[in-house]
DNA sequence: CCAAGATATTTCAAGCTTAAAGTTTTATGC
DNA sequence: GCATAAAACTTTAAGCTTGAAATATCTTGG
């Protein structure tokens, strides 16, 4: 065989370290602006907000295991953040005829029109946070984000 | 957060929202990835590992404060990680002559060693992990990051 | 039917995280 | 000097997070 100089499988990993630290950095400053700003202007929580979220896009509901899947967090976790979240009001866990081991979650009223108001608070943050990407490279940034999630799905 | 497209149609904030929906699931992804592996091959968690690699780039060590910044999380927050990590050995607290108030974090001979092995296997896995990423693009990614990060730099 | 396994969820212990309040030490204004 | 403010850090309470163990329910092969 004529083989050549192996292509360096590690040789250059560096800009992909340095690409992994920028990437959390970058949202861990996102996470912690919007956990502030959630905090003080809707008295609530990212995690509360995200399961909320979650909902709303699912008006018929979820399960459990939906949402801990969905958020990519563990089953204990979603158990907690619902408990709360039913003790104020917002969500409702619906016993299912068919199998009682189960039970749909759902946005109360209340917790719909709560969320909405929220949402779109959130939405212009997001804008003013990432203001300075400009909606071009939003939309590159996103595929490739997106293609290198690809990579990943229906490992775990 | 980890929702999906929210339902308002705003025009131009849109594609903003999505890059910072597959950012957080992104990095959600990846740092779920190495916490389990920190956990499984060497029996350690991330934020010790961040603590550890931002001392290792400071062998004359920092206050609790630098750590805090550098790190982005609360001050209590490092108390706590550092005591731990101080229990096990890795990390001391050396009280300095001129500010009684403050101490400095160093990692021990045995804390730089561990950490040396941790973050030879660490370069490994983003490697894998981002292996779909080419150079170029992560090069490119982590200059539209380095300028978003930029903007809010000084900001809190 | 029913035992054995699979599923869905909750509980638990340990650790992480924040914001706010408290402690100790240093710096400053008068 | 010395009261007062500022700075560095720790403590605290509440909530988030995980992985593992426990519970309850469903499914299936015999």
């Amino acid at each position: 065989m004529v083989a050549g100089p192996l292509p360096a499988p590690s040789g250059t990993g560096k800009d992909r370290l340095r690409l992994w630290i920028r990437l959390l950095r970058a949202s861990r400053t996102i996470e912690a602006e919007l956990r502030e700003r959630l905090k003080k202007e809707f008295d609530t929580t990212l995690p509360r907000f995200d399961v909320m979220a979650a909902l709303y896009r699912a008006p018929e509901g979820m399960l459990m295991s939906d949402l801990s899947r969905f958020l990519l967090v563990s089953n204990g976790n979603v158990t907690g953040i619902v408990d709360r979240l039913v003790s104020e009001g917002l969500v409702t866990r619906a016993r299912r005829n068919g199998d009682r081991r189960t039970s749909m979650v759902r946005l109360t009223d209340e917790g719909t029109k709560s969320f909405a108001t929220i949402a779109a608070a959130h939405e212009g943050w997001i804008g003013e946070l990432l203001g300075k990407v400009s909606e071009e490279d939003a939309r590159r940034l996103t595929g490739m984000l997106t293609s290198f999630r690809s990579n990943w799905e229906g490992r775990e």
